[in-house]
DNA sequence: CGTGGTACGGTTA
DNA sequence: TAACCGTACCACG
């Protein structure tokens, strides 16, 4: 199945199949008509902090860049980690970790949005305006509930 | 095959 | 400041 929801000035773009289970994710000028899994535009409209029950199907390779997803997915919502961050828990390099978020074909369910540079804002596909987008998006919704989290930045 | 280029970050001159 | 370089992977000869 495949479908598309709005998100500013973009479209989410997400093909899944009956197990919940997402092949792709990705950012679009226009959107496409189809259903759209309601995690997903709960999570768009702040409504929900989790993406359950959809699972990515690009999580469990047995390579780095498997382990670096895995890692990444672990970023609670709202969190923020960085490139050395994730690098240093999953025994490689910050630049292989940029790597693996730059090619990561199911973004928003590897919340690669949350892996930041250690002096700024690191980079987004296919719009950096996306990213701060998502990140202002989780700490509004934060806020909202009232978690008071003053534990970025940990591993 | 070899090579160059990445959404990084630390080290060195 | 600027020039290197490690690290994983891939597109392109």
């Amino acid at each position: 199945m495949e479908g598309s929801a709005r998100f500013g000035l973009w479209f989410v773009y997400i093909r899944w199949d009956s197990d919940n289970v997402v092949s792709r994710i990705r950012f679009v000028r226009q959107g496409v008509s189809g259903p759209v899994p309601l995690s997903l535009s709960q999570y768009l409209a702040g409504k929900t902090t989790t993406l359950s029950p959809l699972s990515s199907l690009h999580e469990q390779d047995d390579t780095v860049f498997g382990r670096i997803y895995r890692e990444v997915k672990t970023i609670p919502y709202g969190e923020t980690r960085t490139y050395k961050e994730i690098a240093e828990s999953v025994g490689t390099g910050a630049r292989v970790v940029g790597m693996a978020m730059k090619r990561n074909l199911t973004p928003i369910l590897i919340p690669c949005h949350r892996v930041v540079s250690t002096g700024g804002l690191g980079g987004y596909t296919p719009d950096i305006s996306i990213k701060q987008d998502l990140l202002n998006l989780e700490e509004r919704v934060r806020k909202r509930m009232g978690i008071t989290n003053s534990s970025l930045h940990l591993s």
